[in-house]
DNA sequence: CCAGACGTTGTT
DNA sequence: GTCTGG
DNA sequence: CCAGACGTTGTT
DNA sequence: GTCTGG
């Protein structure tokens, strides 16, 4: 998973969170790239990343696209890339293993990230045989953050939209290589949290504390080994919300994206009838539910706030 | 030394 | 179905 | 991750 | 190409 991703602090509050200022000597294709800031960063594009360079955290673009060896590739097929790394077994991969020794480890910085729910949440198996039950289309983005804690906001029951929920920024672990023009990376993943394992099987390495961010930058003094184990450890600090579909499309863009997702009613984007019966009583949560806490979803989220 | 792999995701 | 592009 | 394409020839 | 496993 992982496979998109928000980053929209201003300028300003992107270096108060990644604790600098300094940007990176900009490479040529660097020079380029002005930080804007992005609701739905996909791969194959340009964020900035954080790292260490000479035990000093510097912000870095780098391209969401991590070479891999492979077979060589006849005219006109593109080399092959990974865009995640299974934390588990990253230290045994060729392909990172020079990255790893090389302390190529950054972090990439996120309000939060998306992950489109597995075709199937519990309680909705269907046996429809051979049939698939969702088309893509069908599947339902989910937004998954650092949510606001009781304790940090009262109106935590009525929040007035999605940015009033979302306070903390998201690490998460990434690799990157070197290269000339600009540097390329790839964001680690583990097994999903308990809590979102209903959605998917796998989400981003977060590096919850300050304590794991300083040691997964601190590429002098941890060695991979203990870096890449540390960032396995379970990730519960994790609430989500609903979003359109418009999210699915690189090309849409703006704070409408992490809105909780609306009902239509009759106009459910891409809910064939098959599927829409298979999703059997359950439905999507509504804006409404957001003020009113009431169904088992939203009872989730509200949990996770704890 | 050579042979064979070289990523991840999801989905069935 | 599978690959590419964003 | 999803959406969208998925191809060649000759000719201008 | 280059790394890992045998």
């Amino acid at each position: 998973m992982c496979g998109r991703f928000a980053l929209y602090y201003s300028r300003e509050q992107l270096e108060r969170v990644a604790g600098t200022t300094r940007w990176a000597d900009a490479k040529d294709q660097e020079k380029r790239y002005h930080y804007q800031p992005r609701y739905n960063v996909a791969p194959q594009q340009t964020v900035p990343l954080l790292r260490t360079v000479s035990g000093e955290r510097v912000l870095q673009p780098m391209r969401w696209a991590f070479p891999i060896r492979g077979r060589t590739f006849g005219k006109g097929e593109s080399p092959p890339i990974v865009i995640n790394v299974r934390a588990e077994t990253a230290l045994e991969k060729a392909s990172f293993r020079s990255a790893l020794d090389a302390g190529q480890r950054a972090v990439v910085i996120a309000n939060g990230f998306y992950e489109w729910s597995a075709a199937d949440a519990p309680g909705e198996q269907q046996d429809v045989g051979k049939i698939k039950t969702m088309t893509k289309a069908s599947r339902i983005p989910y937004f998954i953050y650092h949510g606001v804690t009781k304790r940090e906001s009262k109106d935590h029951l009525a929040p007035r939209n999605a940015h009033d929920m979302i306070d903390r920024p998201l690490f998460m672990a990434a690799l990157f290589v070197e290269e000339t023009e600009m540097n390329r990376f790839a964001i680690f993943t583990v097994a999903a949290s308990d809590k979102i394992q209903w959605m998917h099987n796998r989400m981003p390495a977060l590096l919850e504390t300050e304590d794991q961010l300083q040691a997964w930058l601190d590429v002098e003094q941890v060695p991979a080994r203990v870096a890449v184990h540390r960032c396995l450890q379970p990730t519960e600090q994790i609430v989500w919300h609903p979003v359109s579909n418009t999210v699915s499309s690189v090309k849409n863009e703006g704070p409408s994206l992490i809105e909780p997702r609306r009902d239509e009613p009759g106009k459910k984007p891409g809910l064939d009838i098959r599927s829409a019966f298979a999703r059997g009583l359950k439905r999507s949560p509504s804006a409404q539910d957001l003020q009113a806490p009431e169904t088992k979803q939203m009872r989730h989220t509200y949990q996770a706030n704890r």
